[in-house]
DNA sequence: TATTATACTATTAAATTAGTAGGAATTGCA
DNA sequence: TGCAATTCCTACTAATTTAATAGTATAATA
């Protein structure tokens, strides 16, 4: 029941840029070191925020990363979706789930339970609430 | 971010432990065949509820698993807490973890927030809850 | 054009999960 | 008394996932 590094580094990585940046372009590099990441790795968590269009780019010298939007227009649930994958915490409850047994399954509503709890606190908060706590 | 078999399982048989007992013993056999569940992987499951005192045993012919005591006694979060291990999604969070950089760690307050969701949430159902449900 | 970056893909070591396997101890019943 | 059914206990293992490492291609700037 643990948050991988993923969704975790993830996080790390976007309040960095949420807080260093200031409409500047940061090096992966410059976050590795300040975040005590591995480079390499952090390269592939980043390229998911990427991908799921959470950042602006620059290659090249010079180059680097920086937040695409305002910190308050990200939500928490959004960036450790795109990098944990589905927060549902059994398979029953993921979209293709084929819970059979749904019907006479005492402890399905219990664990649907969870889950709401869980999406409705991830989703209740911004990048931005994160830096300004 | 998922529960493990473990946990799953185990809540698996404390509701059907309290939906057919009646106050009888009921063999794990019997469970595991009903919840098409391994009976080896069970026994082991089974064993570590048994050690939390959550269940009484007849062992021998005839012999098989009762709850300790009533359905309403039993906090949902407790039972997952004992085979599960502790069900905070960080480590940062847990007893013996030793977040140095807690401080200034921005993230920080994110996840114990998450933290107090989760265990919030499982430690207001209790095993009757999940039965009449 | 050398340097400093990102972008992309493949490989791998370690840990965890989910189960198998086997036998010892205990009890009820014929 | 002995057999069958059961819990109790420990060791092993296959598969999957996690957390990296590695290498190379592409791009931009001074």
């Amino acid at each position: 029941m643990k948050v991988s590094t993923k969704g975790r580094y993830a996080l790390t990585v976007m309040v960095d840029l949420a807080m260093n940046s200031n409409g500047n372009f940061i090096s992966l590099k410059d976050i590795a070191t300040r975040q005590e990441i591995s480079n390499k790795y952090l390269e592939q968590i980043i390229a998911m925020l990427n991908k799921a269009g959470y950042l602006e780019t620059a290659r090249g010298n010079m180059g680097g990363y920086r937040l695409a939007r305002k910190p308050e227009e990200y939500i928490v649930g959004d960036i450790l979706r795109a990098t944990e994958g589905d927060l549902t915490p059994i398979y029953c409850l993921t979209e293709n789930g084929e819970c059979v047994k749904k019907e006479n399954c005492k402890t399905h509503d219990f664990w649907k339970g969870l889950d709401d709890a869980i999406e409705k606190y991830v989703d209740s908060k911004t990048l931005k609430d994160l830096i300004s706590e």
